[in-house]
RNA sequence: GGGCGGUUAGCUCAGCGGUUAGAGCGCCUCGUUUACACCGAGGAUGUCACAGGUUCGAAUCCUGUACCGCCCACCA
């Protein structure tokens, strides 16, 4: 392709994506211009490298619309670097993703009739290297049809053995210094996954359940047997853990309860006799003001049971059954088991009412299960210095956070983050080094091969037992910015790259992740893992539903990009979308994206297509000589100077869905609509020199080369295979994905060029506009007069062919005076275009359209008066001329003396 | 229960203290001028949710209200 260069490139009509997008992500790989080291790198290492982190996807997901999404804002910023010359580093990598991979495989396991179970430990570990080994080349090769330029020479997965020491250096650590520790505590276990789960795991969703309330028979104090005639009633939602109950609870200040405060209630069933304790957490509104305590499998509870000293007894396994301390209820499922009782309670008659009753049921995050509280032996993080460093560094600026409203979300749960449980009793993840001898002692270190022998007592090894769980997946993720760089190893990658410079991700991920990267990062490096934390927001389907396969309203990223190419894709993610804002995504916006990237496709075609005779083919591409320019030339320099410094202000801002507008807003409204039409016109004039209709060309060329330049981190693809076709200077790159960023050449803006043009797009626009109203024949040429101010002269003869042609006006004339067009007005249009003014002379005397003409000017009038008796009022109101800013007022007097002016032409023109 | 967003043209959204509030789509009228009908020219459409307040000036800032959405929270 590049050898086409130059050459009359033959570019298919409308933009196809497919014929060009292959090849020029080939081109860029066989460059090896993704890897900041690649020899087709152009990094120059005394500028700051960039560094983007991107959140690893899972090796068994595929791609959809939130990936594609996050990609795009993640290889904008990157190319955005890289053609800056700052070393960028846009990593890829894979999740190895725990809970959700061993979700997916059991279920393809049960397929065929297997269970984790069935299979044991190594084998299902076999089988689930080889399913990722089979997964993990589908979203990798999606990222990349996005477009993402990332450096695959430094792929890694959390699952790699340089991640593997990452975990295991990173744990013992935190365990040396007393921040990582194991007990019992009450945690949240998943039955369906069989595996305990973080707080973040746990959903909590809307349910309907039941209200039961039941009576506990008090305890006869003489006899120690159940009191039949007197009881106290609890209210509940969950009747099965009362085989587990150790207490009954009332509000101290309840006079109801007072007098049984310290007395025994006897639990069904279990016929365990259990003390009526007072703490304040029981709402006496709330029910029957009495409570079950059942310390081993509520949240609640547990806090009581630990104020109050009581046992707790597990009456759940691993299952979800019940297990030897549920009496005879023991062995059946939970649901079952409520059943049961309830119907046993009711068959006593100790089943006061049931009621439907609202409330939050937590439910896994991947299996949906009701997840159980439940009392195990775990390994936690110790997070509250942690998080006291995490907040110091957003505090102080060290880490922004965007948008900022995230703050206040990051403050307030850094602040009440709970100790972070990191076992998991699953077997796809980073096993937990730690080793426990038959006499108590725990000894965890970081050598892959373990410790030689129990560090309290010295037991050997063969007496020890490694600890079965893993760690959660999160606790990998959590290294990500600096494993991936080889830590704890102090290597050249680690130097240079890290910290990173901006962390994207999606903001429900903000907890899950950053705040763990954060924790981790700054503990363990010394330093915030990155700079910046950017926060996209969610894609939506057009309803603004959450997008899933399952509601079926899901867009397929690769289906778009099949049909309208990534570029497209892109732009319709990025546009119209602000940090931290979820949008929606339906087709009209692809449509208008795909349209755009045609256009782009389009005007180049003309561009290539125009080139006079004279410039031979592959001329290098020059600057135009400021001399042979005309003002439309200028005008369009200038615009696309503009254009940079605009595109640099919200590129500044991380504001890439105003890039992608500004850009949109200056190709097509000024570049296409006016730079084109009226270089057309100049490029076909033969009364010009051949150098001066060069000068126009070549300035087609350099503004579309700075548009491409500007358009390429958004739209990589038809920007590139553009720019391969148009002539480059020598200093040049051959690929436009390495080339300069475009800077501000404060020495082509022209503002006089910028105004007077206007002016004149301005009249073209008036005297359509006129044409239009009095519903002339579109095509009809007609004589037109023309007033402009000696100041236009120049500007308005360079331009008058392309006036001409572009408002269909022939012959046009200029007058000397405003007075000779006024005052032959009769039958014409009347036409003011600011300082200008024209009349449009129809061909023949039309009544008709004379009264259309008229009413198109009093309407002019009508709304002219308006404004210029509410500028007037704003004059005249003292408060404004002292209080406003000098300039808002001279602005206002300025305005008011136009529309003076013009409300008296339109007066004359009308009278 | 706490917090955060949103409410702007028929639809989707941008604008977040200063002249006449914008875009895309849709709609209406025209149009095959040799880049583009995935196009061009022109047009219509808004008490900027509501009520107060601050200000010379408010869609924009403040307070409250109403809906909608999301996040956090141990009423069993």
């Amino acid at each position: 392709m590049a050898s086409d260069r130059g050459e009359e490139a033959e570019l298919a009509k409308a933009y196809r994506p497919v014929d060009v997008e292959p090849g020029i992500f080939q081109r860029w790989l066989d460059a090896d211009v993704f890897n900041p080291d690649g020899k087709g790198s152009r990094a120059d290492w005394s500028k700051q490298p960039f560094v983007v982190i991107q959140p690893p996807p899972n090796v068994t997901g595929s791609l959809h619309l939130g990936h594609a999404q996050r990609s795009t804002v993640e290889d904008i910023m990157t190319r955005h670097a890289r053609m800056q010359g700052r070393p960028s580093l846009f990593l890829p990598g894979l999740d190895h993703a725990s809970i959700a991979a061993q979700y997916v495989l059991d279920k393809r396991l049960a397929t065929k009739g297997e269970t984790r179970q069935s299979l044991g430990r190594d084998k299902y570990l076999e089988a689930m290297w080889e399913f990722v080994r089979e997964t993990r080349e589908t979203i990798l090769s999606q990222q990349r049809s996005v477009g993402a330029s990332l450096d695959m020479s430094r792929l890694r997965f959390t699952m790699d053995e340089v991640s593997a020491a990452a975990v295991r250096e990173a744990f013992v650590r935190l365990f040396r210094e007393g921040l990582a520790y194991r007990t019992e505590a009450l945690i949240h276990w998943c039955p369906g996954c069989r595996t305990s789960v973080s707080d973040l795991e746990v959903v909590p969703k809307e349910t309907t359940g039941s209200l039961w309330t039941m009576r506990y028979h008090l305890v006869d104090e003489s006899t120690g047997a159940a009191d039949p005639d007197a009881w106290i009633a609890v209210a509940t939602t969950r009747p099965e853990t009362l085989l587990g109950d150790t207490a009954v609870a009332v509000n101290p200040d309840d006079p109801r309860y007072t007098a049984l405060i310290g007395r025994q209630a006897l639990v069904p069933f279990v016929n365990r006799p259990v003390p009526i304790i007072a703490d304040s957490v029981v709402e006496m509104g709330f029910g029957t003001g009495a409570v079950k305590i059942t310390p081993a499998h509520d949240q609640n509870d547990y806090d009581t049971g630990k104020r109050h000293g009581l046992p707790m007894i597990t009456v759940l396994d691993d299952t979800a059954h019940i297990n030897e301390n549920g009496a005879q209820y023991a062995g059946l499922d939970r649901f079952e088991a409520r059943k049961q009782i309830v119907a046993a309670l009711e068959g006593q008659g100790d089943l006061e009412s049931i009621k439907a009753h609202e409330m939050m049921l937590g439910r896994c995050q991947r299996s949906d299960d009701v997840v159980e509280p439940r009392l195990k032996t775990q390994w936690f993080i110790r997070v509250a210095p942690l998080a006291a460093a995490a907040l110091e560094a957003t505090r102080s600026g060290k880490t922004q956070i965007l948008p900022e409203r995230f703050v206040k979300v990051w403050e307030h749960w850094m602040t009440e983050m709970r100790d972070w449980n990191v076992s998991r009793q699953l077997w796809w993840g980073h096993r937990i080094p730690a080793w426990y001898c038959p006499d108590g002692h725990t000894t965890v270190t970081a050598d892959p091969a373990g410790p030689p022998a129990c560090e309290v007592c010295s037991r050997p090894v063969a007496e020890l037992r490694q600890d079965d769980d893993i760690f959660d997946t999160w606790f990998s993720s959590g290294l990500w910015p600096f494993s991936t760089l080889g830590w704890p190893q102090k290597t050249r990658d680690f130097e240079r790259f890290y910290p990173g410079s901006v962390m994207e991700t999606a903001y429900d991920i903000i907890f899950f992740w950053v705040a763990r990267m954060m924790m981790l990062g700054i503990h363990l490096t010394g330093e915030a893992p990155f700079h910046t934390v950017y926060l996209s927001g969610l894609i939506r389907d057009p309803y603004g539903q959450k997008m899933s396969k399952t509601k079926g309203n899901s867009v397929d990223p690769l289906e778009t990009i099949s049909e309208v190419g990534a570029d497209a894709l892109r732009f319709a993610l990025i546009n119209g979308s602000a940090p931290g804002n979820d949008s929606k995504l339906g087709p009209e916006k692809i449509e208008n994206a795909r349209n755009f990237a045609n256009k782009l496709w389009n005007v180049a075609r003309f561009v290539l297509g125009a080139k006079p005779g004279s410039i031979p083919d592959g001329a290098t591409r020059q600057l135009p000589d400021r001399e042979k320019l005309g003002p439309a030339d200028r005008w369009i320099l200038s615009r696309a100077a503009e254009t940079v410094a605009a595109v640099d202000r919200a590129m500044a801002l991380y504001g890439f869905g105003d890039v992608s507008q500004i850009l949109y807003e200056a190709l097509w409204n000024e570049y296409c609509d006016w730079g084109v039409e009226l270089a057309k016109i100049r490029l076909a004039d033969e009364s010009l020199s051949a150098s001066e209709r060069e000068a126009t060309w070549w300035t087609l060329v350099d503004a579309l080369d700075t548009y491409l330049r500007l358009l390429h981190p958004t739209m990589p693809f038809v920007t590139e295979a553009i720019w391969d076709r148009l002539p480059h200077t020598a200093g040049d790159p051959k690929l436009l994905i390495v080339a300069d960023w475009p800077i501000v050449r404060s020495d082509v803006m022209d503002a006089t060029a910028e105004s007077e043009v206007a002016s004149l797009i301005d009249l073209v626009r008036a005297v359509r506009n006129a044409r239009a109203e009095a519903k002339i024949e579109p095509a009809a040429w007609l004589p037109v007069e023309v007033y402009v101010p000696e100041s236009l002269g120049p500007t308005f003869e360079a331009l008058r062919p392309a006036i001409e042609r572009l408002s269909r006006a022939r012959p046009l004339t200029r007058s000397a005076g405003v007075g000779a067009i006024r005052q032959g007005a009769e039958g014409g249009l009347s036409v003011i275009a600011g300082d200008i003014e024209a009349m449009v002379r129809p061909a023949a005397k039309d009544e008709a359209q004379e009264e259309r003409d008229r009413a198109r000017l009093e309407r002019e009038l009508a709304e002219a008066q308006g404004l210029l008796a509410a500028s007037r009022a704003r004059l005249a109101n003292e408060a404004f001329t002292s209080k406003a800013p000098a300039a808002v007022v001279d602005g206002v007097r300025a305005r008011t003396a136009e529309l003076e002016e013009l409300v008296a032409r339109l007066a004359q023109r009308l009278s």
